[in-house]
DNA sequence: TGCGTTACTCTTTTT
DNA sequence: GAGTAACGCA
């Protein structure tokens, strides 16, 4: 019971609170974990059965590290019967289990985003359909969107509302690719990722028996991060609550920062409307920030009219002041931040991973990326392009895939030409064509391929029949084998492990070198599965690596280096110092998707916030006068949200550092030639009469087909070379007019290293 | 059928 | 700037 001590008065009367529902308003710092942590032990100490405890995470991570602390207080056997995880993995779970209740097979596989995207591209150029009207990544969205809000393919397809809606948007077939779609991952055995939580709602909406099966087994309900749940999570939460009604929400409203993702932080504002006895604890006292940083993030979100009352503060040291850092280019503003970090590091006692930088977008990585590593500062980048998302990795699990599943259309159609066995496009066409015709699976006719002899010529038969040969020689020990035997002879004997290893250039090493971690991954699955006593089959090696992300893998034990990542991923996490970079208008509040409305505003403000309550003793926030945007220089206003930040607790004087000269911020953009209407012109001057532009654009690595020797007379030495990837110099000499249409030219930068540009993007000034 | 080259699009966040 | 679709050639 000691562990009630280490608790304040509000989290103690939360974590004792067992019967009935509850809702804890937890902001930044407050102790959250600790609350959710102590309260599931401390049912297990009043006799609950970890069995009956269901707790839902926002991450794997998050999961597996409350199961941990959880372990320490009451025992590895007691925590080990929790039901805790993700919304995806608990439910995919238990789809398997009841599959067959939604007609699905048990070993179904997980589409990821990119495998249905590919699936809806191909179903949109099958009906031959113009896809720059209908955008893949939109129409996906767009289903992706419905099913988060509990709309079927058929219930699209009968809404007045939304049929006026597409046929706005003259995307009149939108739901017909919906159900199309819908179809065919049925027919793959395949769910994607808002499937699971889709069918979950179906399954239990349908079937009131296994609904009251799982009713009477979670008897106690938790959910964490509450106020980034969607509908279709919060209506499984609702039926699955609705007999015990024993639910234990977590979260903080200002957090929310998901609505992208189809969130509603009316699920967590409303909550005392469909709970009207519920208890509600409020834990305001953040442990992690100086009172600085606090008051500082408290100034901004009190702009946020959406939001439930409480107040935030922190008994810690008042700590040191916000500093901002202003900065004249993208590529400065990299080098500042990594200059003020080299500092703070050198001055305290500080290690590398007390730093981290946080940024808007993914693309700002790469300027920082460079800054840190011409200071030779450690560092590592979280998310991006994820490690399960490479092109190695995805082909390796795309053939355990179609092993454990061979319906899966999307991982046969990765593998079923690689490595390159001669299986084109034409061939696959035909697969296609026939198993559409006949109503199968494309595997189904693949492995009946004798039948259609009259189709293919006997080259590709014995092709196609040898590439069934080698997936069904895999199945048959599909059950004896672990996964790692599987995954390893799959690698040997395709050929993939080879072709790669003789692949010396550092792209391929690099593949190489991801592929045997995905195996060494893969091993260590297979182990602590024999360890645990768990299935060490191919399918759940599968199930839980569908559901993996790179916020999930486990730290190496060289934490030694400076985190870099986006604010969403930073969410739940802390730093001692915290830099947050890229602070202008349009990019941070963001402006995609069009207008700023106040609704978005709020949540850019919230994801602010998230940002700034990440650092515990010291905050820097930098910005840019001009960034390199999408192929042009910009210039770019400060974030409204400098400015709304109460001046007390800001190092310098706002005013004074945003203080700009009249005749720069008349116009926004800046170095963009204003011939350059739709299409950029590379022979300029030659189809245009305007008078010559003032600045040379070239864009793409490579010469483009107008491209005239003499082009490469338009680059003289002494030529200021304003902007290139390589930041800005003077070209000294040209070296050479052509080659292989190509030209080369040699610059300066800052008069030190001599450079080696072929067509980079250059903007130059004579 | 396969490969190399060129042209074009898309740039927010992620389970 | 990067990834990919389309194109054109062998």
């Amino acid at each position: 019971m000691d562990y009630l001590q280490d608790l304040n008065e509000e989290q103690r009367r939360a974590v004792e609170h067992i019967d009935g529902a509850a809702l804890v308003i937890a902001s930044a710092g407050s102790g959250k974990t600790r609350v959710l942590t102590y309260r599931i032990a401390h049912l297990i100490a009043n006799g609950v059965t970890p069995h009956n405890i269901l707790a839902l995470t926002f991450t794997n991570k998050a999961a597996r590290e409350m199961k941990e602390r959880i372990a320490k207080i009451v025992g590895y056997d007691y925590a080990a019967g929790l039901w805790m995880g993700t919304f995806h993995s608990v439910f995919a779970k238990i789809l398997r289990y009841e599959a067959e209740a939604i007609g699905f097979n048990s070993s179904f596989t997980i589409y990821d985003a990119t495998d249905a995207k590919n699936a809806v591209k191909l179903i949109i150029k099958s009906l031959q359909l113009d896809d720059s009207v209908y955008k893949p990544v939109a129409i996906y969205n767009r289903i992706s969107a419905a099913k988060n809000n509990l709309i079927t393919a058929s219930a699209y397809q009968n809404s007045p509302h939304i049929r006026v809606r597409d046929e706005a948007a003259k995307r009149p077939r939108t739901g017909e690719i919906y159900e199309i779609y819908a179809n065919k991952c049925r027919k793959a055995n395949a769910m994607d990722f808002d499937d699971l939580l889709l069918y979950t709602n179906i399954l239990f909406k349908n079937n009131p028996e296994i609904l009251a099966k799982y009713q009477q087994r979670f008897t106690h309900i938790l959910v964490d991060e509450y106020q980034d749940t969607n509908m279709a999570q919060y209506m499984i939460i609702k039926m699955l609550g609705q007999v015990h009604r024993n639910v234990f929400m977590v979260g903080d409203d200002a957090q929310s920062i998901y609505s992208f993702r189809g969130a509603k932080i009316e699920n967590i504002l409303n909550f005392r409307n469909d709970y009207k006895d519920a208890k509600l604890f409020k834990l305001e006292r953040n442990y992690r920030s100086s009172q600085n940083i606090v008051n500082a993030a408290n100034s901004v979100i009190a702009r946020n009219k959406e939001q439930l009352k409480k107040e935030a503060y922190s008994m810690n040291d008042e700590g040191s002041k916000v500093k901002i850092i202003k900065a004249l280019t993208d590529n400065e503003e990299g080098f500042l931040v990594v200059k003020e970090l080299f500092n703070q590091y050198h001055q305290g006692d500080n290690t590398y991973e007390d730093f981290a930088i946080l940024y808007r977008t993914n693309v700002q990585s790469r300027i920082l990326e460079e800054a840190l590593r011409k200071h030779n500062i450690p560092y590592k980048i979280y998310g991006g392009l994820s490690f399960y998302q490479r092109k190695e990795i995805k082909d390796m699990l795309a053939y355990l895939r179609l092993i454990a599943n061979p319906n899966d259309e999307e991982a046969l159609r990765r593998v079923i030409n690689y490595p390159k066995r001669g299986i084109g496009l034409t061939t696959i066409d035909k697969v296609v064509n026939i198993a559409t015709s006949e109503g199968k699976s494309m595997w189904e006719v693949l492995s009946n391929i004798s039948a259609y002899r009259d189709y293919f010529n006997s080259g590709t038969i014995k092709k196609l029949y040898d590439f069934v040969q080698l997936i069904e020689k895999y199945r048959k020990d599909l059950e004896e084998t672990s996964a790692f035997e599987l995954a390893k002879d799959v690698a040997l004997q395709t050929g993939i492990l080879q072709e790669m290893r003789v692949d010396k250039t550092p792209e391929g090493i690099s593949r190489y070198d991801n592929l045997n971690e995905l195996l060494n991954g893969i091993q260590e699955f297979s182990e602590t599965a024999q360890e645990e006593d768990n299935e060490d089959n191919l399918a759940s090696y599968l199930e839980n690596v569908a559901l993996l992300t790179d916020m999930d893998k486990d730290e190496g034990d060289d934490k030694n280096h400076v985190s870099l990542m986006t604010v969403h991923a930073s969410k739940g996490l802390e730093f001692k110092n915290v830099f947050i970079v890229g602070l202008e208008e349009k990019l941070f509040p963001s402006d995609i998707g069009g207008d700023i409305t106040e609704k978005s505003l709020e949540e850019e403000r919230r994801l602010f916030y998230v940002a700034l309550t990440r650092a515990k003793e010291r905050a820097c926030l930098s910005f840019a006068v001009t960034r390199y945007r999408w192929g042009n220089v910009h210039q770019e206003n400060p974030s409204r949200f400098l400015f709304e930040l109460d001046e007390k607790y800001l190092e310098q004087d706002l005013k004074e550092l945003t203080h700009r000269p009249a005749f720069l911020s008349r116009s926004n953009t800046f170095g963009k030639p204003k011939y350059q209407s739709s299409k950029p012109s590379y022979a300029s001057g030659v189809n245009t009469n305007r008078p010559a532009p003032r600045f040379k654009k070239l864009s793409s690595t490579t010469a483009p087909s107008n491209f005239k020797p003499d082009e490469a007379s338009a680059f003289e030495p002494g030529m200021r070379v304003i902007h290139s990837r390589f930041g800005a110099g003077e070209i000294m000499k040209i070296e050479g007019e052509e080659q292989n249409r190509k030209a080369t030219v040699k610059f300066i930068s800052f008069g030190e290293k001599t450079l080696l540009l072929k067509f980079a993007k250059l903007q130059i000034v004579k």
